[in-house]
DNA sequence: CGCGACGTTGATTTGCCTCAACGATTGTGG
DNA sequence: CCACAATCGTTGAGGCAAATCAACGTCGCG
């Protein structure tokens, strides 16, 4: 069963005893997303907590110019959501899209905020994933701020190489905060080393 | 008392009772700190969570060349650690260090633990800081991919006006990722304006 | 007083962007 | 299943943002 997938993620932190993976389970609803859907649009309010069983998403912001900004790709065993519209029910600057055919868990607030009173193993748990998360994201701060963007494209292929043939270049590119013109420059110069 | 301070904190959460209150107290320590004294320094294990009642610290990382990156800055009401080491009881490739007098309070992991496991209340409080900073983070990485210095700067004088005039430009230039000769040029160019 | 950190300026170089063009690949509707 | 459209990857010319390096005056501090 797929819904295994959500619960093994679980043995990363504190594992989940059975009458646990049936709270969890009667709190989560299954989806089927196929590629280029939105799970989530610019100024909506993000309701749910979403795990990826299968498949794979971009969030992103767009600005002004129209242009795309990946803030993160979310394959099988990450979570994720819009963290401000999330909590604080405000509207979300940001889109969650497939980018292939997908299969998720998402789970509401209050389905959430149930599981986190019902029993602590819930809070530590997500608190933990967000914990993994916030390091991501420092990791990534670091690298824009002290990095080449050759060094941040190698620095990508080490962290994510399950990702790199799943995704185009342009998406890539986006991610590291270069366009993809300068991208294919740099893969260029790589290759002659 | 100074340690009011720290209570009060948790007033932007969940707040503490008397009880919870003393349960805090009794597994924090308190301590002063110069300017320019370190807290952590590179290959330390982070022993602590640190929360900061007075002063200001700033938590860096340093490159093959010796160039100081500034990944935060923290001042009253703000906590900080180095979130890999502490947990992992890796060694930290980050510095923590005063840039003002200070009054901190510090909790160790075991200590924290405690609390955790003691009351769900904490674990619920600091996932909810965890959360906050990561919003911080996700905020700043969406800035290095998709804006200017110029903008950068803007933000950031926006978002931390309490620490603009604390910190020396060459502290803000390695937080927004510019040279501080650089920094001087967005500054002049903003002037005329 | 003297030294070191700081802020600024200018000249030069470099990393990366913009725009335009093109073939190759992928996806899709008929 | 094919034909056409859209997306993608690449290349090159030119321009701009930001780094580098050097120099200099100011200020706080020991």
């Amino acid at each position: 069963m797929i819904i295994e997938k959500l619960f093994s993620n679980f043995d990363n932190y504190l594992p989940l005893n059975s009458a646990e993976k049936q709270d969890l389970a009667g709190r989560v609803i299954q989806r089927k997303i196929k590629r280029k859907q939105f799970i989530l649009q610019e100024n909506d309010i993000c309701k749910h907590y979403t795990f990826v069983a299968e498949g794979c998403f971009k969030k992103f912001q767009v600005d002004d110019k129209g242009t795309e900004h990946n803030l993160q790709f979310a394959a099988e065993g990450d979570w994720l959501m819009e963290i401000v519209s999330f909590y604080l029910e405000k509207p979300s600057r940001v889109y969650i899209e497939a980018i292939e055919p997908s299969v998720i868990f998402q789970i509401s607030k209050p389905d959430l905020y149930h599981l986190y009173d019902s029993n602590p193993k819930f809070d530590r748990n997500f608190r933990v994933i967000i914990e993994n998360r916030l390091v991501e994201t420092e990791n990534r701060v670091l690298q824009a701020i002290s990095s080449t963007a050759e060094e941040r494209y190698l620095a990508f292929i080490k962290q994510y190489p399950h990702l790199l043939s799943r995704l185009p270049n342009t998406q890539i590119a986006s991610y590291l905060g270069i366009t993809p013109e300068f991208l294919s420059k740099v893969r260029k110069d790589l290759l002659k080393k």
